[in-house]
DNA sequence: CTTGACTCTATAGCAGACTCCAGACTCTAC
DNA sequence: GTAGAGTCTGGAGTCTGCTATAGAGTCAAG
């Protein structure tokens, strides 16, 4: 039988702010596992591992809805084995795009940077970033890209 | 002498939405180029490179309200290069722990989703991601198989 | 019994970047 | 001259993931 815990232990062993358990708990994320007579929220040692899986599942970029989707599944009996797996390499693919754009924009940021480092102290010199602004840079204009998920 | 281009004409180009046209003017991002007696937003070419910039500020991490401040400074006829430089550099930093990060996460669910390759077709097998959530669960009662870290 | 920390509910607010709406005007085509 | 698409303004609403506040009840220590 394993000890319970108020919302405040929790968050402090696991760092969430009582706030966000209570935020969470209201999102079908997290449920206390009872209450006191005076309403008291008790969570047991389960708590911590659900929040492990919460913060994990955020970290490669799953919304707060769908974790709580995923454990409707589970909770529900249910594997949702295979949804896990689509949404999962779904999100892989995003992820990968996002890498690579990201990459190159790096590689573009450190150019700039150079490019800047290079003609530094040379007064009355328009840096490149802002030159780009007033007339273009050396780079082709690309296609828009509808929407780059803020990963 | 360039065309002079209405809102929609803009937007469909751009693939920037209309209401967000107007969204970056009201954010100091965009100035048309004039109106028409009626009042019609014209742009020029230019506006093109312009949200061209802003999409790949936006892409490294600046926020609007960055961006916005570089067009002033720039548009100032000022060569805020200290600042910009200095803006530019926190966020290639940023962007290199950002990849990094990603990077990892990237790895993690590729391994995880290998590891549900391996595991497939295995019926009445509970996916490491799920097992986490069902562990200290009273419903489902499951065989104990030490593989949670799934994620 | 009082103090102070803790907890409760319910509601509001924040940041960031849009997105939508009403109601009025304008422009183009037929 | 009328339909229908496009545009205008100003302001409100959306979304995500919290965070804060008010006002009240609870609990353990001194």
């Amino acid at each position: 039988m394993s000890k319970r815990l108020r919302i405040g232990e929790v968050s402090r062993r696991s760092g969430v702010a009582v706030e966000t358990l209570r935020f969470y708990e209201k999102s079908s994320l997290l449920e206390p596992a009872g209450r006191t007579d005076a309403g008291y929220r008790l969570y047991d040692e389960g708590v911590f591992e659900r929040l492990e899986f919460i913060r994990k599942s955020q970290s490669v970029g799953f919304t707060l809805d769908e974790i709580a989707r995923l454990i409707r599944e589970a909770e529900a009996g249910r594997r949702p084995c295979e949804e896990v797996r689509r949404l999962a390499a779904e999100k892989l693919e995003a992820l990968e795009k996002r890498i690579a754009e990201l990459t190159r924009f790096r590689a573009e940021l450190r150019e700039t940077l150079d490019a800047w480092d290079r003609e530094g102290a040379a007064d009355g010199h328009v840096c490149g970033l802002i030159e780009g602004l007033e007339a273009g840079r050396p780079h082709a204009p690309r296609p828009h890209t509808p929407h780059s998920e803020a990963l």
